[in-house]
Parts: structure tokens; sequence; C-alpha cells
DNA sequence: CGCGACATGTAAGCAGTTACATGATTAT
DNA sequence: ATAATCATGTAACTGCTTACATGTCGCG
């Protein structure tokens, strides 16, 4: 479905980057919903490059560090908001190996589950503390049709799919807490 | 690592099941936390049975359709039990193609929005009233230490979640119906 | 007799992870 | 100097999807 395509082309719609730099963003405010590795980036930018949907430059850093700096061309700003306007299926659930884990949990003993469940909240609450964090940055809600109204949009999507996790896992530690 | 082997090998802890019921059980109730064709599916019961963590024997369905039936070993149980107990890092976001659109969306007109927006928002809404109809089926909430219990309270999970997803439409909702 | 569900497999290709490989720049 | 970060790539492998391929059973 070619959609790393879409995403690597969607964060050129508002910037040129540098492959580097698209990974660190993949690491950052798109990893709440898409996450690649630089080992899966700059192939694509290059078949990206093949189809004429972007083009590059060469930028040096200091002496003699090359940096690629990337640009969406007309093509692909066309291919990108045909993608980006269509209506497409629900995905199925996603995968997650800690609700498997749980699936199987009357296999472990009580103490043992109620242990997978606090490590997991602690994690989730982590993750939930810098969600938080990354919308007080913004201060006030952003106009619409910004940028920075949609990355607040999706931040606010992604505390609530922690809280939802938290208030599941809550659903276990008040039956494993009750005696035992 | 390996997940889909211990999706399987838990699953045939319960009970024997035949590569084709193991197939139907992923798109049901353990899709909603890990989904798998037939076509990775047989492969690797093939090699489950290499390692010699499952075993089968073959039943006749009418006169001659082989059914073969998949038992998990002592092996099998063991490689399970260990796999179960261990604590995991949480894993990255998980990938939501809807969301990605919505973080582009700043390219999108109001109208084209609302309508991505509202198609998501029926999709997810059938997904729920299935998850609570799949709820309703339990009389009460089942003993803990039973595979009911486990169902149920994945199925919670899958409700929590599909609501939280839910929230967040109706805050485009709101600030898109908001005149225009 | 035809259709949908039952039943089991393989092949080709795309997507993604982990590891390999190299070198420059900046801050301490 | 040396460590962290910047910067770009490739290789091998695992995981997953889509399509191909075949045949049976039960119901109407």
């Amino acid at each position: 479905m070619r959609t790393l395509k879409y995403a690597i082309l969607g964060l050129l719609m508002r910037q040129s980057l540098s492959g580097y730099e698209l990974s660190k963003t993949f690491q950052q405010s798109v990893g709440n919903f898409w996450h690649a590795n630089h080992s899966q980036i700059y192939p694509e930018l290059k078949k990206l490059l093949e189809e004429e949907l972007v083009a590059f430059h060469v930028e040096i850093s200091g002496e003699v560090l090359e940096k690629k700096i990337y640009t969406i061309t007309e093509k692909g700003r066309e291919d990108f908001l045909d993608w980006l306007a269509q209506e497409s299926l629900c995905e199925p659930a996603p995968k997650e190996i800690f609700r498997l884990r749980m699936f199987f949990n009357n296999h472990l003993e009580d103490a043992q589950v109620l242990q997978l469940v606090q490590n997991q909240r602690e994690q989730r609450l982590d993750r939930l503390c810098a969600l938080r964090t990354d919308l007080q940055k913004f201060d006030g809600k952003p106009g619409k049709h910004t940028p920075e109204w949609s990355e607040y949009m999706i931040i606010q999507g992604a505390i609530l799919r922690e809280e939802s996790v938290l208030q599941w896992l809550a659903l276990y530690e008040e039956e494993l807490g009750e005696d035992g």
C-alpha cells in the first residue's frame, strides 16, 4: 500500500528535509501513529527519486559532510493529495503482544499477572506524561487549517488512547487486588 | 520474535484444534489483538511440528476429507509458559493509516475531513456494537482463572479502545461542525 | 447440481527489523 | 581525546499479504 511513501511525501509538503531529519520525525511526533527506521527511509527516498515524486540538493555541514535535502515535486504533490482524500476501510485491530499475554493469563498466578499489569501501567503512564508535556508546548489550541492544529489533535488522540489502556489495566488491578 | 508461534501454542493449551479452526479463531476473538491468515498459520504449524512443540493426528470428516488436529506437547507447554511470564517493553504506537491522514488534514477542505471522520466513526461504531454483543454473550462476569474471564476482559479492553477512538473523532466533529 | 463453507497447502512480493558498515561534526 | 550526535547507506532476515491452487462436504 506504500504507506511510508505517503508519510514521507506528507512531511515534505510542509518543508524540505534530509533523510536523517525525516528519520528523527518518525521517531518523534509521527511516531504516535507511524514509525520507520532510517534503514527503511533511505531506500524509500531512492525509490521516490526514481519515480520523480521528490528531488534533492546537497548541503554541506562544516567542511565536507554532505546532507541531501529532499523537496517534493509537483508530481509528488498531486500523488499525495490524491491519496489523502481517500476513504479507507477500517484496519484490523492493531497487534499487541501485551494483550495476547493477558488473553492467556489464566495460566499464570495472580501475583504474576499483577506484576505484568503494573509493569505495563508504568510504561504507559510514562508515555502519557510525555504526551501531556508535548501538548503543553502549544499555547492554547492552534487555529484550524494549520499543521500545528493537526499535530495538536493527533496528540489529543494519542492521549485518549493511552488513557483507555490505563482504564483497562485498572480493571485488572481492581479485580486482582480484591483479597487474592 | 515468533509471536504467532506463541499465539498458536496458547490456543492449543486450551484445546486441540485444526489449522482451519485456528484460522477462524484468529479472525474472531483473537482478532481483537492478533490476526493471521491461513497462509501464515499452515507454515507456522509445520515449523512447530519440526520443533516438536506440537503433534497432530488425522480425523476424517465425511468420507475422505482429512482434518489435521494439532495438540500441544509437553515441550510446547514449557516453551509457552516461559514466554507468557516475561515482562516486555512497551511496543511502539501501532500504525494507523487513518491517523496518518488526519495528521496531514490541513491540506483538505473541512468538508472532506468531516467526511473522512464520519466514515471512520461509522466503521468504529459498527465494531463497538459487535464487541458489546460479544460481551453480552457472557451471563455476568465469568470467574477469575477461567479462559472465559480472560476473553471477557480482552473484550472490555477492545471496547475501551474503540470508545477512545470515538471520543477522539468527536473532537474533530465538534470543531469542524462549528459553523465552518 | 450448484453454492457456500470446510479444509490444506504454496508462491511471489511487499513491509519491516536488526545488524553491518562508514565517516564527519560538535560539545565536553 | 573521546563520546554523542549527525549523516548515509546496504544486507540478511523475519513477518505478513495477496494470489494461486486444489479438493470435499452439506444443504437446498
